[in-house]
DNA sequence: ATGTTGGCTAGAAGCCGACAA
DNA sequence: TTGTCGGCTTCTAGCCAACAT
């Protein structure tokens, strides 16, 4: 099935999946967020998950997982990319295995060469039938092989490969007045082929044996949510939930597909990355931070922001759950669009940021978490978290099922030295200073 | 959303569908089989169904539901048909209901007046860009327009409309040597915008109006099954089965994508029809029947069978299911690919049917069926049904699951006069004869 | 530096009857 | 009756530099 072939180029995926986007590496651990791949579903189908679902004891808001296999696909149509990851729920982590995978790879899949790269947002005239595409100046430098700028007029044919290892010719002259780096024939059917459109994004880039490879972006507008007509979209809301948590019980794999462009946000966490923010970041109403986001022209920007709120996005379904936990404000008005709900490992706060060391932290799985005693300044989970998340009802403006917090956080809890108990149902954690 | 809009044109959704199907009306009661819901995903995935599944309880193999709510739909890519049914699960029929529907409805949604339609096989030379379309002689006369023939050459525009209600502009034309009736100018535009090849069928028709109307049916082989890079084929199965098992726990409402052209067979089945072929038929091992199947080109066709066996197609997680339980031969050679596998209600038996009256049939749910005492010539559930099945991997070829059960019927087991009590976990329906 | 436009041209799209099955 | 083909015409796709931003 030719749908089904893998994307043999990872660098290329990575490229068109966008420049935040990262993959954990198979055998990793990592945190898998159901509320997040529902979120993703939501996108694709454009639907809210309004409906009452059943409840999966099973299934905690976030469920440790070991990276089993993944993946990386383009659709045939679309040339949209994908990930298909199967995930292995794991009972339990041990310091050391979390130590080893924190030095072997902290952030997942990376290209570590920096890549020879171009990307275009396509104009009116490069879409429309009567020319060809304009390559901008620096580009054709950078990642086209040169010119003999002997000949008039120079020219050369160009090959490139797209994700499907499909061969694209092109013919690539310098002309016009002023002089210009032009494809002309042949790109007007690779336009058609792959439906580009004015707005939409082209990328070429080069790997290690110069040979050229090109993938597509399409504009955001273009996600029409196309109507599954398979399953309904409850259908799919379950599915997702259903499978995870028959995964969870049983101890066996589930597989899962990530969509980078269509899901708001990374639903498979490393879980070094999950567990530094979560229980080494101390994080309080007011604080300010700093956020990568993707612009428009594909690449990244840090905007400044301030947390607002700490609390459930859903405290119905998903009670204690660190999925979008924090409601944040941005600091330009030109902020419509962004999200109001971030998860603590998105965002990197501006005051220098509490680490404790690592030596004695534990992670385990236990059904009834017992907390030690005589640890000193301990505190107990339900205080530490579980207090303000149930008086959100009484403070908060309703919206989103949960509230502004103002000039409330860990320390104003009691949490005087620097300590932090947190606990969920089935996955406990202690962080104990050692030397601070 | 343009995706999510209606089709208006009953008709002719109908006859893209295809001649052999059937819709159940609003109100109506059906049987959902979830393994036929199943037998979908995996056409439309090419995955089959081989993970292990979770065990839903409430879930029998065939849902008794009333049809809440039905919506059709046309993929807005491919033109493709499908129903969106919204299911309210039942507790119980009575008698005078089902009779009820028994008179009003008893083959579902209907179009009762003769339609005045055509339906082509397009050639070679319709698609290609070299010419337009050959209307076939007698189509021309029966639903376009007639020709002023009079002028020289007689032509005239044609107005048709998809199932999207777009408008479709061509030029019909009679002209050369010897005269025909042609399709030429705006031909081509439709063809290209709904990328059809040879082989694939265009449809014309009539509506009460006089206006004109046009659908596409396109070849099987253009089924290349999108994986669909939002849910793994896990997920999917899962959700099918968890969104039905959910709705019948909580007595709630679920909705399903009913796809003919893609499922295998139809999975919502009136309850009357279902009745009448499991209750009412008598069926046996060597049985000759005759079955509708939709030929070549789109109209439809008797053939000739035997039951060569009956039991259970997936007795581990479906037993005592309905669904394709005849295990069957077909008489002509050409049979390679029709299904060996049928239910009950899809054959219609040679030997003159065997009906019994309505009058003292009961159907009631209980979970725990108990058997009325002292009817007669009674039979438990067990010895009617289950015990060929439970002795199936003695005599089985062991494919399918099942076995070939030669020379056995009901009445070979014990069943004299014309009485069966049938039974399923949940479901109990008693059928006494009257008068016979 | 590069997006858009008018002019020009080559080649495909598309209309026609001839011919054949 | 209707599928395919060669001949011919029409029109669009597509190359070019001019011009504008």
């Amino acid at each position: 099935m030719e749908g089904d072939k893998k994307v043999q180029n990872t660098t290329l995926w990575l490229e068109c999946a966008g420049p935040l986007v990262t993959l954990p590496v198979v055998g990793s651990y990592v945190a898998y967020f159901p509320q997040g791949h529902s979120e993703q579903v939501a996108a694709s189908t454009q639907k809210e998950a309004d409906m009452q679902f059943p409840s999966y004891p099973n299934l905690p808001p976030q469920l440790i997982c070991q990276l089993y296999n993944i993946t990386l696909h383009a659709d045939q149509e679309t040339d949209e990319v994908y990930a298909q990851m199967t995930l292995q729920p794991v009972t339990g982590v041990s310091c050391q295995q979390e130590k080893d995978q924190s030095l072997m790879s902290n952030l997942g899949i990376q290209t570590k060469e920096p890549t020879i790269s171009f990307s275009k947002i396509l104009t009116a005239s490069d879409t429309s039938t009567h020319g060809g595409f304009s390559i901008p100046r620096r580009a054709a430098d950078k990642v086209f092989p040169p010119l003999d700028y002997t000949k008039q007029p120079p020219a050369q044919e160009i090959v490139a490969r797209d994700l499907h290892n499909n061969e694209w010719h092109f013919r690539h002259i310098f002309r016009g007045q002023p002089r210009r780096h032009l494809l002309t024939t042949g790109w007007s059917i690779f336009v058609s082929s792959k439906r580009l459109q004015a707005g939409d994004t082209v990328l070429f880039m080069r790997d290690q044996n110069g040979h050229l490879l090109l993938g597509i972006r399409c504009a955001k507008r273009q996600q029409t949510a196309i109507p599954s007509s398979l399953l309904s979209s409850d259908s799919m809301f379950i599915g997702v939930l259903a499978a995870a948590a028959h995964a969870a019980a049983t101890n066996s794999r589930f597989t899962i597909f990530y969509n980078p462009r269509a899901s708001p946000s990374e639903f498979v966490i490393p879980l070094v990355k999950y567990n530094k923010a979560v229980f080494h970041t101390q994080i309080s109403v007011g604080m300010r931070f700093r956020m990568e986001l993707e612009t428009e022209d594909s690449s990244t920007r840090r905007y400044i922001g301030t947390i607002t709120g700490i609390g459930d996005l859903d405290p119905i379904r998903w009670p204690n759950s660190y999925w979008r936990s924090l409601k944040v404000g941005w600091d330009e008005s030109t902020a419509g669009q962004r999200q109001r709900r971030v998860s603590l490992w998105e965002i990197e706060p501006l005051s220098s940021p509490f680490i404790v060391c690592h030596s004695s932290s534990l992670l385990l799985r236990s059904k009834r978490p017992r907390l030690p005693q005589g640890l000193g300044q301990t505190l107990s989970s339900e205080e530490v978290l579980e207090s303000p998340m149930k008086q959100s009802s009484l403070w908060g403006r309703g919206e989103e099922g949960t509230t502004d917090i103002q000039n409330l956080n860990l320390q104003g809890l009691g949490l005087e030295r620097s300590m932090q108990i947190h606990q969920r149902s089935d996955l406990m954690a202690l962080t104990l200073p050692s030397d601070y």
